[in-house]
DNA sequence: CAATGTGAATTCTTTCACAGCC
DNA sequence: GGCTGTGAAAGAATTCACATTG
């Protein structure tokens, strides 16, 4: 259970640390760097602790977001909870495909790939993620780049190249997979894990 | 272009670092790790470079897998490249919804999600994917826990608990999302960004 | 007394630099 | 000559331990 759920005002590095599973020094430090809000013999008032972090971590801005691809990740990423709180806002979702353009998804409009202009434009959008075939996703984030996006996350399992100072972030989906499956492999080489091949 | 796109036999570590980015001495020393192969004056022979790393991954394994959920997200990691290759097969989806049971995504069946043990024990099962509704995602993965499932991959934003030695990693699409806007709002705190709140 | 914030010690990672090999 | 693999140096991150404070 966490602090706030208990009625209680104030946590410790410790038990903060428990709970996250890192060391206490190491928090410690950690929160160090957001300022100096601690009170020795108490631990951290929990109000202050969570306004500090959301100030770090910019959230309480406004950051309007476009997605493109509204095929199953789009849609997905759209209704996700981290992509519509925390500060995000989706925009728009955007698509080629003429039956998928002008549902609604969640609240958020499809748009056609060529309004992508005129949307960034319209929302002040800095921020744009590819849920494409990897086939398109070359030509969105050079679309994207072109409309003035400054960073931009995509999900396609291709490596694309920008003109300029856009920050690209790559996500693999499988990486995580390929991790526990590594880790099982290791635990139990030989043992009564998946079948053999063939 | 990739070296065994040239119809080179052989990549140095310099090649390697660079397209990767990363230190040359560095990528020498992870590869290192996984036996020693690289020719001096010539460098890495690449079919035997794929063998090695495969190896080290255990790709070339069977990987059957499940994914909870057949939501988008579900939907949309069933499709994925990395889901169906390098080892991985979908063996079912699993959901509760009636209309999805019976149904097929991609080659895959939709199984109603009390047919988890079953097609765990059929399919000798070791992995699972969490991708439902933070609601459920408890009592799926207690479920999975239960059938013998030994590592499980939650998608849902809900920090899960499980008994005894099953492995859970935690993934937080959102994540990467708030990396890029920090970083944005580190270059131009007050610049031409995200419009105002509000 | 309990818990913070931080110097100092430790441990891990990255990088340099070069002996040895092709 | 060019490149690997690795000992040794440099740099980062983590952890200990304690003076300090409410």
């Amino acid at each position: 259970m966490v602090a706030a759920d208990r009625g209680v005002a104030t946590v410790s590095s410790t038990e903060l640390a428990e709970a996250a599973g890192v060391n206490a020094a190491t928090l410690r430090r950690d929160l160090s760097h957001l300022g100096t809000f601690g009170t020795p013999g108490t631990g951290y008032e929990v109000s202050r602790l969570l306004a500090c972090v959301d100030e770090a971590l910019a959230v309480g801005r406004d950051w309007p977001i476009v997605i493109a691809g509204a095929g199953n990740l789009g849609r997905a990423l759209a209704c996700s909870r981290g992509f519509t709180t925390g500060g995000f806002r989706v925009a728009a979702l955007l698509d080629v495909d003429p039956a998928q353009v002008g549902s609604v998804v969640n609240g958020t409009p499809v748009a056609h790939l060529d309004d992508l202009p005129a949307v960034v434009s319209r929302e002040s959008v800095a921020l744009g993620v590819v849920a494409t075939p990897a086939s398109a996703a070359n030509d969105v984030v050079g679309r994207l780049a072109r409309c003035g996006v400054r960073a931009i996350l995509n999900f396609a399992p291709t490596v694309v190249a920008v003109p300029g100072d856009v920050l690209v972030h790559q996500v693999d989906l499988a990486a995580e997979l390929q991790v526990l499956s590594f880790h099982l492999a290791r635990h139990a080489p030989d043992g009564p894990g998946p079948g053999d091949p063939g």
